[in-house]
DNA sequence: GTCTATATCTCGATAGAC
DNA sequence: GTCTATCGAGATATAGAC
């Protein structure tokens, strides 16, 4: 692997662990393998670097995502396997999960451009304006339905995560929260 | 106000807008407008800072939430007193609530003892045994219903602090996702 | 591109007068 | 209890050889 795909993943690391505030750049550096100074040639700042990590995960996971839905498929088959998926990738990148929550709640958010947030959001928002369209979905304002999917989807992970169940179990309880949840937005 | 409080007010100020790392405990004794071995004084550090302001944050929402449920209320109105009243607490304590979610992110959350988090969330959990033995809520396990119906909530903040909305439309959200989750939690 | 060495700065915490 | 003054540690970031 290249060093600076070794800095990124020693920070991930180190800041789910430690925060931002608990890790110093040597510290990720000697994690990663590489001096101090080859960390800030490939960025300039730490906040760069925090910044970088984020958009980097949150490019793999929506890959991911878009990997797993067919264009034919059904709106409904569409929702679930996102809902699916989401949670399936979080429980195997637990620390990328983790540190996308980390960073939302922290004020590096405020540097990352409207441009980027519109552009990662936009797929799922278009989806759920499509699913009212075509009355499958209850009215609602989009941004309410999608915020709502997306912390009860969180609400899961947490659970996952703070109890330990054998995967079949895991995936009885995704697979009824999700009917659960599917339940309360759709229109029946 | 006591200089122990004013501690503490400048210590959420800061620590919402800026983040731990972000803010020295020097910005904070000078907004608080004490010296900085004051602050020293009363808290032996700065992680002792931290935790303290989180505890006395938490005694204060909880101690709201419980002087709204009188205790011959029905189960059904006491979860929806908890579910109102911790939405109207957290839009009138924007920074609380934020600080409360921003320490629950933080390495500093396994510095909690067991004890305190226990005592925090057992009435919760009690109310939700409760309604499962009362046959009011569906059978799934207690931890998962309090982790989901709280994510909930805090999606809805999210969506409120997000929009721009008058006092009358949220309330009309607020009222109308709690329809939402009871018709999901509840047996029908 | 990568390293070593180091400049510069800031922060948390303490000491001690009042 | 509160303040001023300051120490020592450790942080980010840079300079410059290879």
């Amino acid at each position: 692997m290249d060093k600076q795909k070794e800095i990124l993943n020693a920070a991930l690391k180190l800041f789910v662990e430690f925060g931002f505030h608990g890790t110093p750049t040597s510290k990720i550096a000697s994690e990663a393998g590489v001096a101090n100074g080859t960390l800030f040639h490939y960025y300039k700042t730490k906040d760069d670097l925090v910044i970088a990590l984020y958009n980097s995960i949150k490019q793999d996971l929506s890959a991911y995502l878009f990997s797993k839905i067919g264009e034919h498929d059904s709106l409904e088959t569409k929702f679930k396997t996102i809902f699916i998926h989401t949670l399936n990738w979080a429980l195997s990148h637990r620390q990328q999960f983790y540190y996308i929550q980390q960073f939302h709640l922290s004020p590096h958010i405020t540097k990352l451009s409207e441009e980027v947030i519109q552009q990662q959001t936009k797929p799922h928002l278009m989806l759920i304006e499509e699913g009212m369209k075509a009355k499958v979905l209850k009215p609602m304002p989009v941004q309410l339905n999608y915020t709502l999917v997306s912390s009860y989807i969180f609400g899961i992970y947490q659970y996952l995560t703070n109890t330990d169940l054998s995967p079949a179990k895991q995936k009885k309880i995704i697979a009824d929260s999700y009917q659960m949840m599917w339940e309360m937005i759709s229109i029946r």
